[in-house]
RNA sequence: GUCUUUGUAGCUCAGCAGGAUAGAGCGUUCGCCUCCUAAGCGAAAGGCCGCCGGUUCGAAUCCGGCCAAGGACGCCA
């Protein structure tokens, strides 16, 4: 909970406000006609650590221009006993303030003395969150959206964590409807053309799976595939396993009861496998969620009954519809088929409803591609229909990601193995740690390209290396004065002059700041750019300042603000599970 | 066509609850290791912030309209 910038600018704007207000007095003019005012931290340093707008923005209400207003609130202010020690007019009428020294070293203290915890807020004050992400089909591999997808809402549930908000990751897994028919049909298929006597000699010819499988998927003359079925190997490789396990005994099966041994036999392997390739890029969740529990246990029913008691919901044509229309969607949607069958949205209907009102999470967040951005309206009314705030529901909106080569070429199939990019893929091609930082580098809203060489590529060009750097750099030092007999001082009183020490220490108070902005905005991508300009600072700071052979308090005063930086940076890419290296 | 997101440097993108001279990385050009890690630092070049209008003391930022690109508009999920 320590936040030097915000007990600072907190403190600072009561006083500009008191000075302002009684300026107002003097005038007559009433109180309650004054404006809010800002307190912001100008992009350029030479304006000041802070500065405020308030004769600005309070020029019309006190009928005098803003610099007069700004001299006549200098004037009023006692700043005496505070860490500032010059104020000053400028440009059109902005107050700028200057800290003392003393506060630098009083910053870089207080985050030592944090420690781990440095970084942490207690905004969220506990309120409960859930937080759903991925959700991939288990009906096959995790495609490039998902790692996106992935590593935005891991980081984001870490960012909000540490904005002292009670987070549970959760993964919807859709084992049950249409789509799963539609595996457990693709399956058959597969499983039947496997089994077929008159493919038998073609599939002898093989001693290799994997090259059986990738010749079945080819030949499409032979072994022919419709529409709107599953068609990727690794459909063939689960039937081709399958018959290694129970033989042709489903061959000549009842259809239903060979679809669902496939599905049964299928369908964990994916389930496990999903869980298992997510582990590997470190995203662990609390909670695997499971729809079909929301057939078992008759929530589905529940829902439909909850939803035409709402009074939103009528006949037509043999289906039951949801008036959405009536609560902010587009158009009105089915619930039940004519044919007595839910859609898919009735399920997600008892899901969220389970998560917010049954569970009783504050707020559920869903992470969704962009593709499902109409289903934000329909969603919400649904919430509604049911009496629960639809603003407790909050969805990110991610756009779709490609990739692109360092030439700008577009990048369909990966380089090893080619294959199409699935997550897996791309986890063998880029370090896990360059995937998370990759994939937070840009906000969820925003399309973006990934260059896969620059992701690749282990060098200065990659900012994550960057940013590892800058620690390496600071465990070379600690180990080199270390070798030296020289450790930090737990009593020194850090002091710092140099231009390179101040600006690192402004960057290094901010985290707090960018935290709960990352956690207000749902945007971990602040985060990764906050890593990136910490960097900056630090190294910039590397090559003007010395520490080793420098007297015994310039020393001190920089190993703290080393330990600070190491300190900061280890926060920050826990949050983003990505590694600090002590050597490079 | 309707809805939605996005147009900022050659490329990839920050900045957007209005504020001071529009930023970073990559790429290009040129400098800096007798000294704690050169995976670094510095400098230069590069911009009608898509276009037009409006609100305001002040607009890349807010509002409206155009233009362009992505996405969504199933009794699919």
């Amino acid at each position: 909970m320590t936040d030097p910038v915000k007990e600072t600018a907190d403190s600072l704007k009561a006083l500009v406000r008191a000075a302002l207000e009684a300026a107002a007095a003097e005038k007559g003019v009433d109180i309650s006609a004054l404006p809010e005012i800002n307190i912001e931290i100008p992009a350029d340093s030479s304006h000041g650590d802070f500065a405020t707008n308030a004769a600005l923005a309070s020029a019309r209400a006190l009928h005098s221009s803003p610099r007069d207003i700004a001299a006549d609130i200098c004037a009023r202010l006692d700043l005496s006993g505070t860490y500032f020690e010059k104020v000053e007019t400028a440009g059109p009428g902005f107050i700028n303030f200057f800290l003392s020294k003393d506060w630098f070293g009083a910053a870089i203290s207080s985050v030592i003395s944090a420690g781990a915890r440095y970084g942490t807020t207690s905004t969220g004050g506990g309120k409960k969150i859930l937080l759903e992400f991925v959700s991939a089909n288990p009906t096959g591999p995790m495609h490039i959206g998902n790692a996106r997808g992935g590593a935005i809402g891991d980081c984001l549930a870490s960012v909000l964590e540490a904005a002292g908000y009670n987070v549970c990751r959760e993964f919807y897994v859709n084992d049950a409807g249409n789509q799963v028919n539609k595996f457990g049909r693709s399956l058959e298929l597969r499983y039947m053309q496997l089994n077929d006597p008159e493919n038998a000699g073609f599939i002898a010819s093989f001693d290799n799976d994997e090259e059986l499988c990738q010749a079945i998927f080819s030949d499409t003359e032979r072994f022919p595939m419709p529409d709107d079925v599953y068609l990727g190997a690794d459909i063939i490789a689960h039937a081709k396993r399958f018959t290694e396990i129970n033989g042709d005994k489903y061959y000549s099966a009842d259809e239903e009861e060979r679809r669902a041994a496939l599905v049964n036999y299928a369908l964990p392997l994916n389930i496990e496998g999903l869980e298992r390739d997510l582990g590997r890029y470190r995203i662990i969740y609390d909670n695997w969620f499971r729809e079909s529990t929301l057939h078992s246990d008759g929530s589905v029913e529940r829902i439909i009954q909850k939803l035409k008691d709402s009074g939103y919901t009528y006949e037509q044509e043999g289906a039951l519809w949801f008036a959405s229309s009536r609560l902010g969607d587009d158009k009105d949607r089915v619930l039940v088929r004519a044919n007595g069958v839910p859609t898919y949205f009735v399920p997600d209907i008892a899901y969220h409803y389970n998560k917010l009102s049954e569970r009783g999470f504050d707020t559920a967040i869903d992470i969704l591609g962009a593709d499902h951005h109409g289903y934000i309206p329909r969603m919400k009314a649904a919430m509604q229909a049911l009496g629960v705030d639809p603003e407790r529901l909050d969805m990110v909106i991610m756009q779709m990601v490609s990739l692109i080569d360092g030439e700008g070429n577009p990048i369909k199939q990966s380089k090893r193995s080619g294959k199409a990019i699935s997550l897996v893929t791309l986890l063998d091609e880029i370090p896990i740690d360059a995937a998370r930082f990759f994939f937070n580098l840009r906000e969820a809203n925003s399309q973006f390209e990934m260059d896969l060489d620059l992701a690749i590529e282990q060098s200065s060009k990659n900012p994550v290396y960057y940013v590892q750097y800058a620690h390496a750099r600071i465990c070379s030092i600690i180990r080199g004065l270390k070798g030296k007999g020289i450790f930090a001082d737990g009593n020194a009183k850090p002091v710092y002059t140099e231009p390179e020490e101040i600006e690192l220490i402004r960057e290094l108070s901010i985290l707090p700041g960018t935290v709960d902005a990352a956690a207000a905005a749902y945007d971990p991508s602040k985060l990764t750019k906050y890593a990136v300009e910490l960097a900056s600072c630090f190294h910039k700071f590397y090559d003007k300042c010395r520490i080793m052979g420098e007297s015994e308090d310039v020393l001190q005063s920089r190993l703290m603000l080393c330990n600070a930086v190491r300190i900061t940076i280890e926060n920050v890419f826990a949050m983003l599970k990505i590694t600090c290296p002590d050597k490079m």
